[in-house]
DNA sequence: CGTTGGATTGGCT
DNA sequence: GCCAATCCAACGC
């Protein structure tokens, strides 16, 4: 899991990027030097013109990461609680993204034990929500650069064969909800226990 | 300026 | 399995 995700991976269709960040490992370096790591199980594409995108009447304050250059995070909250977060794709000005929905912690599990206030490693990241919290992430980071920054980037990790890949309808989302835009890894034990709608 | 409901979660029935 | 919590962006008047 050498390298980090180059510009040029986000810079694609987010039906492509879903997929491939499969198997990915996500990485913050906390102030103290505390490294906390997850590898990917699951993902959800918002396309251009995707009536359940937030994207989808245009760019406003909140959304304005989302048309900016991939490869940056955009970082939301919603229901009065919980952060979620986004890896920006496509071109700028698309208003694309891929909703980074569940991962299997692999490295500062106690601290994300401290973050989410549960200690089983499959409660920690099996959720859009949880995702966030167990790194510590809010709106503090959105915007930020997964690309070059130091604190918060996404590694190669290995990546996850098109045969082990399951592809649902969305979770949550109304509109637009009979797309199968949502991308787990088949079987794993850290995905979210959402439910997609009709799959 | 007031209203509505959400890319969810966790606790309770 | 069901439902309340809890805040704010988006939209309508």
């Amino acid at each position: 899991m050498a390298g980090r995700l180059p510009r040029s991976f986000y810079a694609r269709s987010a039906l492509r990027v879903a997929p491939e960040l499969l198997g990915r490992v996500l990485v913050r370096r906390l102030a103290d030097g505390t490294r906390l790591a997850a590898r990917l199980v699951e993902t959800e594409a918002y396309l251009p013109d995707d009536p359940a995108s937030h994207a989808f009447r245009g760019p406003t304050r909140r959304n304005e990461v989302m048309f900016g250059p991939p490869g940056r995070l955009y970082v939301y909250f919603t229901y009065g609680n919980h952060w979620m977060m986004n890896a920006v794709t496509g071109r700028a000005g698309e208003g694309t993204a891929v909703l980074l929905r569940a991962a299997e912690p692999l490295q500062g599990l106690e601290v994300m034990a401290g973050y989410r206030g549960r200690d089983h490693p499959r409660d920690l990241c099996s959720g859009p929500g949880k995702l966030a919290k167990a790194f510590g992430i809010t709106g503090v980071q959105n915007g930020h650069d997964l690309v070059v920054g130091s604190d918060l980037y996404v590694l190669e990790g290995r990546p996850v064969t098109r045969s082990h890949v399951s592809r649902t309808t969305r979770v949550g989302v109304t509109l637009g909800a009979e797309r199968r835009w949502r991308f787990v890894v088949t079987g794993d034990p850290f995905v979210s226990r959402a439910r997609p709608s009709g799959a």
